[in-house]
RNA sequence: GCGGGUGUAGUUCAAUGGUAGAACACCAGCCUUCCAAGCUGGAUAUGUGAGUUCGAUCCUCAUCACCCGCUCCA
């Protein structure tokens, strides 16, 4: 794939009724995108295999559907008011952005301590993690004070990809809110002010205690959730990849602390495997250890699973082991107890939780990206989306091969079967070839033709997407047929 | 947010300081042929807002959006 073809994907997207920009008409709204009629099929078709294969067909997994707005608490609770805050600092010379606490961990001692004077820390502790300690600081003065930070003049090294370290010209630090605000009630008093959930996984931990006295599980077991959630990000880009509104697959899987490494270990072959099942080849998919500074601040350590896009290797999904650190906080926060009583010792334990958490329009997006393909058929090109019949918006097409001599009654009715149990698309319009060049772009893996032949002996032709080959079938086995196909991939 | 690039029809492109043209796609009709290629007709565009100008799609500014990079994450 060349440098062009996510902006391919976005034109296919259009031209097809996948994918829309949001608010079109009205200039487009930053990083927002719709799903047109093609686009929610399949979107629903990956969430639903999501959740048959997450919930659905597992005994120790349950589901559930929280309200996207909490109680702002629970953000307090989850670390996402404070620890949601990363600063961020230009160098103006290298045009090049940092996150204040990583650029703090490459300075030198000497200049960490003209920082510390700057900031009137005092330098007593010899044990103390300085970097860490200017950024609270950094931070407190920020929020607290509203003040701005001049940190030049300090001799602050620019490390990215540099050799010699340079001295920078500097920004402020800038502090950045991930949570989006919102305000409930029709007088918009401060008080009322909430937020979007910027992730799905407290709605779990906050119903932790109500599953467990409901659903009748025994550790190790694990609660499901599919939704939206909300991320002022800093850099939004790369069409659907990073937006700020997206939706969320996770999974909290609770466990005894002793089994994280062996769970963690067990999701992240479970979820790579999912991927491949939605057709994704496998050599542009990878599971990714994350380094111990990668770690987010709640977990202990961290797969990635990565897809090769036109932009790089990118995260689809991270696994990580969350320890007990969410519902340690919730009890400490709401003061009510979030424990698991183990009959087996006999005690109230605090399970571990290890959380596998996908992101459906990242999913969506590598279909898309990993299904596109340009082939030269009898010297044209054809834009064909190799997209698994699992996750293709439209299953079948049907297509009298003439509109007329009683084709289209007939091919009305065998679609209107196979509408029954499959997503269909009838199409009488335009030479056959130029109707199956479109189903090829939709991603159709499936097209039915009714011909002269049919008058005949009652079969019709079942033509398959990728060989576009054909095979003649009795016209009453189209539906067994079309499961068949289904169900050996 | 900073730097670079881009913005004309559904898509991909063209053109011009005097109000826009093509290809493909789309719609209707004709034709009836198994891989976008026939015939006839049709609808559709200068992202938005200011400024300069007699006149702006073109020049200037702002703004919005998209792409690339820094950064962040699902």
């Amino acid at each position: 794939m060349d440098i062009k073809s996510i902006e391919k994907i976005v034109s296919l997207s259009k031209r097809r009724g996948f994918i829309f920009q949001s608010s079109e008409i009205y200039g487009g709204l930053a990083s927002t995108w719709d799903y047109g009629p093609l686009g929610v099929e399949m979107k629903n078709n990956i969430k639903n295999l999501w959740w048959k294969d997450m919930v659905t067909s597992r005994r120790n997994v349950v589901g559930m559907d929280a309200a996207i707005l909490m109680h702002p608490e629970v953000w307090e609770a989850s670390g996402h008011v404070s620890q949601f805050h990363d600063l961020m600092i230009d160098n103006k010379l290298t045009k090049k952005r940092y996150r204040l606490d990583h650029l703090l961990e490459k300075q030198p001692g000497n200049v960490l301590h003209k920082i510390a004077n700057k900031l009137k820390i005092k330098f007593y502790k010899m044990e103390v993690h300085y970097p860490s300690i200017i950024y609270s600081k950094v931070i407190k003065t920020i929020s607290e004070s509203h003040e701005d930070i001049d940190l030049n003049g300090l001799g602050i090294l620019d490390y990215y990809n540099i050799i010699k370290p340079l001295e920078g010209d500097w920004t402020v630090p800038r502090q950045f809110n991930l949570m989006l605000k919102t305000s409930l009630g029709a007088t918009a008093d401060s008080d009322d002010i909430t937020y979007l959930r910027p992730e799905t996984a407290q709605g779990i931990f906050v119903n932790f205690s109500n599953v467990v006295t409901t659903a009748r599980q025994k550790l190790p077991f694990g609660i499901a959730q599919l939704g939206k959630a909300f991320r002022n990000e800093i850099t939004t880009g790369n069409f659907l990849f990073r937006t700020r509104e997206f939706e969320q697959m996770e999974l909290e899987f609770f466990i005894y602390p002793e089994d994280a490494k062996e769970q963690l270990e067990y999701w992240s072959q479970q979820r790579l495997e999912w991927f491949k099942k939605l057709g994704v080849r496998a050599e542009k998919l990878r599971l990714r250890a994350h380094d111990k500074d990668e770690l987010a601040h709640y977990s202990t350590a961290c797969y990635d699973i990565e897809y090769e896009f036109p932009f790089g290797w990118s995260e689809l999904e991270g696994i990580a082991d969350r320890g007990t650190y969410d519902l340690d906080q919730h009890n400490k926060h709401a003061q009510k107890k979030q424990t698991y009583f183990d009959q087996v010792n006999n005690q109230h334990i605090v399970p571990s939780v290890i959380e596998a958490s996908a992101g459906v329009d990242r999913a969506f997006l590598t279909c898309l990206v990993d299904a596109y393909h340009e082939e030269e058929v009898n010297g044209e090109q054809r834009i064909v989306l190799k997209l698994s019949p699992k996750v293709a918006p439209i299953t079948c097409a049907v297509f009298p091969l003439v509109n007329k001599d009683g084709l289209p009654e007939i091919s009305e009715k065998i679609f209107t079967e196979i509408q029954t149990e499959f997503s269909a698309f009838f199409d009488q319009g335009g030479s056959i070839g130029r109707r199956y060049r479109r189903q090829d772009e939709a991603g159709t893996p499936f097209g039915i033709t009714i011909d002269h032949q049919t008058l005949e002996d009652n079969t019709v032709t079942l033509r398959d997407r990728d060989t576009m080959e054909q095979v003649r079938i009795p016209a009453d086995q189209t539906l067994n047929k079309l499961r068949e196909k289904i169900q050996s991939i």
